[in-house]
DNA sequence: GACCGCACTTGATCCAGGTCAATATTACGT
DNA sequence: ACGTAATATTGACCTGGATCAAGTGCGGTC
C-alpha cells in the first residue's frame, strides 16, 4: 500500500492501545477507557541513537521512562573513570523509577543500540493515578518487580561463581526476549562485554574466557554480540543449583 | 503514677500520632487528619521475641511491615542450607515491599531481637492511597527508597573490598541510628557476624579477621556485639575512596 | 584497500579472600 | 554450677578470578 521507503509517522505515534507491549508496561489491568487517558499524557519521542544519553545522574527527576523498542543500560561514573552498570532494560521495562525520593536521578542512562522511548511526566502520572486505582495498582506492582529484582540481583553477587553468574544473565535477557516476542535461544547483545562485566561483578577478561569455555563445552555458541544457546538444560542447572528459592529464578 | 511493674497498654497502642517514627514512615508529608485514618488501618501487635519469623517466603502477601522498635532481617534459604541475608531493617523503615508484584513473599523476614511492628493490611492502604495523594506520593517515595538502596547495595557488591564493604556498612547503620536518635558512634549489632558476613557478600572468618584489624588499625574498638567507631574521618575516606557518586552515599 | 583504533581474546602471574581446621568464648538449658 | 551447643576468633593453606601484558580481528575512514 504505502511506499516502503518511507518512514511511516504511524509506527512512531503508536498509542498506549495499540502498543504490543501493553502486557508489561504500565497499561496493564487498565480498561480501554483509561488507557486513553494515560495515552494522554505520554510523550513520544524521536528515535534514540546508539550511546546517546536519556538522563544523567544528578539531574532533576522530571519523568519515567518506558523503553518502546532498542534497549538501554543504567550505571553509575565511578572515579577512576569506569562505570558500574546497573542494569539493562529492555522494551516494557520502566526507567528512573529509582529517582523520586529525592526528585533527582540516581544513575544515568543511555541507549545501547537506537531505541526509542515514551516518556511520562511523573507527577502528571501520579495525578492520573489517584484517579485511576487500577494505574495505580500497576505502578506498585512496576516498582515490587524493581525491588525484587534488585533482590535477586543481590543474591547472583552475594554468593554465585563467575559461570554461574553469566549462566543466569543469559538465561534471563533469554527469557524477557522471549516474553517479547523474540526467539529464547537466539539473540544478539546489545551490551559491550564491558558493559557485562561490570553489572556481574567481574572482570572484562573473565567474561571473555567464560564465553569461550562455555562455548568448548558445547553451552552456547557465540559469535561476536551474537549468541546461540545450545544447552538450556546445563546452563538452568548451573542458575538453580545454588539458592533455594521456591521456584523463584534469579534476575527478573 | 501508674506502678511501674505493669506493662502499660498505652506504650504498645501508641498511634501514628504520636509516633516518633513519624517523619520516616508512612505518616510523613501528610495532615493531621489523614494521619488518623491511616492510623484507623494500621495493626499493631504484641513484640515480637528474637528469632520469631514476621512471614516466610512463598507466603501470600496480605500486609506490609513497618518496624517500630527493634530490628529484622530479611533473607533467603539457599538449598544448602545456608541464608542470603538480603537486608536489615530497623524502626521506621517499611518490609514486604517486594511481594507486590506476584502476591506471594520473595523472602523471609525474622526478629533479630525482640521488637515490635506494625502491620498494614496492602490492600486496604491501597484503597486508602487512592483517597489521600499524600499518602500515594509517600508509598512511591518509599518505594523509590528501596530501589535506590539496593542499586547501592548492587554498587558495594560489584566493585569494593572486603574491608570498603564492612566499612560502609558500619557507616550506614551508624547513620541510620542517628537518624532515629541513637548514637552515631557507639552501638550494638543486633545481627550476628554470620548475617553481616553474608549481607556483605564474604566469608564469616573474613568479617571476624576485618573487626581485629580494624580494631588494630584504630577504626574502632569492638567487644562482641557493641561496636564503637573511633575514627570516622578514615572509616569515610573507606567509603568515599572509590565511586563518584555526585555526594550519593552507598547503602540507605 | 591500507591504515587506524577500539573491542575482544588469550596467556602468564599474583593475591584477596575463601575454605578447612583447631580453639576460644558465650549463651542456655538442666 | 555444669555440660552442651552455638557463635566467634585465629591460623594455615589454596584457588578463583583480578591484574598485567600481548596479541587478534573487526569496523570505520579516507
Amino acid at each position: 500500500m504505502s511506499d516502503p521507503r518511507v518512514i511511516s509517522l504511524e509506527k512512531i505515534k503508536v498509542a498506549c492501545q495499540n502498543c504490543s507491549l501493553a502486557s508489561f508496561c504500565l497499561p496493564l489491568g487498565l480498561k480501554q477507557g483509561d488507557i486513553e487517558k494515560l495515552d494522554q499524557i505520554v510523550k513520544r519521542s524521536r528515535p534514540i541513537q546508539r550511546g546517546e544519553g536519556l538522563f544523567h545522574i544528578g539531574e532533576p527527576f522530571q519523568n519515567i521512562y518506558a523503553v518502546k523498542t532498542g534497549s538501554f543500560k543504567t550505571f553509575i561514573q565511578t572515579e577512576d573513570g569506569g562505570e558500574q552498570v546497573l542494569g539493562f532494560h529492555l522494551p516494557g521495562e520502566l526507567i528512573g523509577l529509582d529517582a523520586i525520593l529525592d526528585n533527582r536521578h540516581g544513575c544515568s542512562a543511555k541507549a545501547l543500540e537506537t531505541s526509542s522511548i515514551c516518556k511520562i511526566p511523573f507527577n502528571q502520572l501520579e495525578v492520573l493515578s489517584t484517579q485511576l486505582p487500577s494505574l495505580q495498582h500497576q505502578i506498585f506492582r512496576l516498582m515490587s518487580n524493581e525491588i525484587s529484582k534488585d533482590t535477586n540481583m543481590l543474591m547472583l553477587l552475594g554468593n554465585r561463581s563467575a559461570d554461574e553468574r553469566l549462566a543466569t544473565f543469559l538465561l534471563s535477557l533469554s527469557r524477557r526476549l522471549a516474553q517479547r516476542g523474540f526467539s529464547a535461544t537466539e539473540f544478539n547483545l546489545s551490551m559491550s562485554r564491558h558493559d557485562i562485566a561490570s553489572y556481574l561483578g567481574l572482570a572484562v577478561e573473565t567474561v571473555s574466557r567464560l564465553f569461550t569455555r562455555m562455548q568448548q563445552d558445547g553451552l552456547l555458541k557465540v559469535d561476536r554480540k551474537f549468541v546461540r544457546l545450545l544447552d538450556m538444560e546445563r546452563l538452568d542447572a548451573l542458575c538453580e543449583k545454588n539458592p533455594h528459592c521456591h521456584g523463584k529464578q534469579l534476575l527478573p
